[in-house]
DNA sequence: CCAACTTGTTAGGGGTTTCTAACTTTATTT
DNA sequence: AAATAAAGTTAGAAACCCCTAACAAGTTGG
């Protein structure tokens, strides 16, 4: 029954996995005029071979388009939701560095494991939040400056 | 060579499923005076045979005592695990209704897909935020007041 | 007490994501 | 151009977590 309607392949929601290797090769692509497999490995920490079958999935699902030992590009969709999972990361990111005072390299990573679980409305939110804490920071008070000093004020501060 | 030291036996971290039932289970033991394996199944969404599965791997892993038709206990480490991502959940779920004005059914489950990511450290530093900011809006100025009529003020609240 | 129901377990299978080992293809070097 | 190196692919296996179908154990009501 399915089978004849043709847009109906991908009812099924991609997972956690899967939007990190589209939101890399997103990131990679704007790095680099060419996304290797080998770039894509290192980035996420998997071996090769592991990267060449998620192609497969994902090429299957019409997220990149992809022709073994050729180069590799998203699909409209694909870039789609690279673009998005990349959005939830620097905003994530950013929370966790500009107002929870967290260090680069622990928000980075885990921005990274937040992203999923976040909906594009809560991302939404969270972005006003941020946008109306910097309103409130330029109207004097500087309620993150005041917070920043609030943390350093507590000796066990093992970073900042 | 570890096979000799008594107390070497899960270097492997946990995954997130495996926190999840060790949440439920907390959370379980809280409620009612036994934890049923019907329980878990129905809070996880899971079939109860997969419930029984876990069970065994738990056990094994020494995080829950648990023999087949008998009740079950979480051991010390599974209760503090347990409790530690119970708080991580009701940490971020504070953090979305009372900050960001998401409405409680969307927290919750939001706040269950990020509980894995987020580290001890920076749960921390939220809920230092969380104090400070509720500190604010005690002194007058009501900061948090102030961001939900910034929400509201647009129209495309399709929730609070 | 026995039938019916609820609860829990086994057995067996499937999807997802990872790995190693071995191979092929493409690129570089001499 | 032939040899070597790098990049990429298959094949096959394992870990994890889920399922359905069928069976076993406990509970309840006639």
């Amino acid at each position: 029954m399915e089978a004849l309607i043709p847009d109906y392949k991908d009812e099924k929601p991609l997972t956690a996995v899967m939007e990190d290797y589209l939101e890399i090769i997103f990131t990679l692509s704007r790095e680099k005029r060419i996304v290797r497999v080998r770039d894509i490995a290192k980035r996420l920490g998997v071996k090769m071979p592991t990267v060449t079958s998620m192609l497969k999935v994902l090429n299957d699902r019409g997220l990149i388009a992809y022709e073994k030992y050729e180069f590799l590009d998203l699909t409209d969709k694909g870039l789609s939701i690279g673009r998005e999972i990349n959005r939830r990361h620097r905003v994530l990111r950013n929370f966790l560095t500009d107002i929870l005072k967290i260090n680069i390299e622990r928000s980075d990573e885990e921005a990274c494991k937040m992203e999923h679980g976040i909906s594009h409305f809560t991302l939404d939110r969270l972005v006003k939040f941020l946008e109306f804490i910097q309103d409130c920071s330029l109207s004097g008070s500087s309620l993150i400056d005041n917070f920043g000093e609030y943390i350093l004020s507590e000796k066990r501060s093992e970073e900042i």
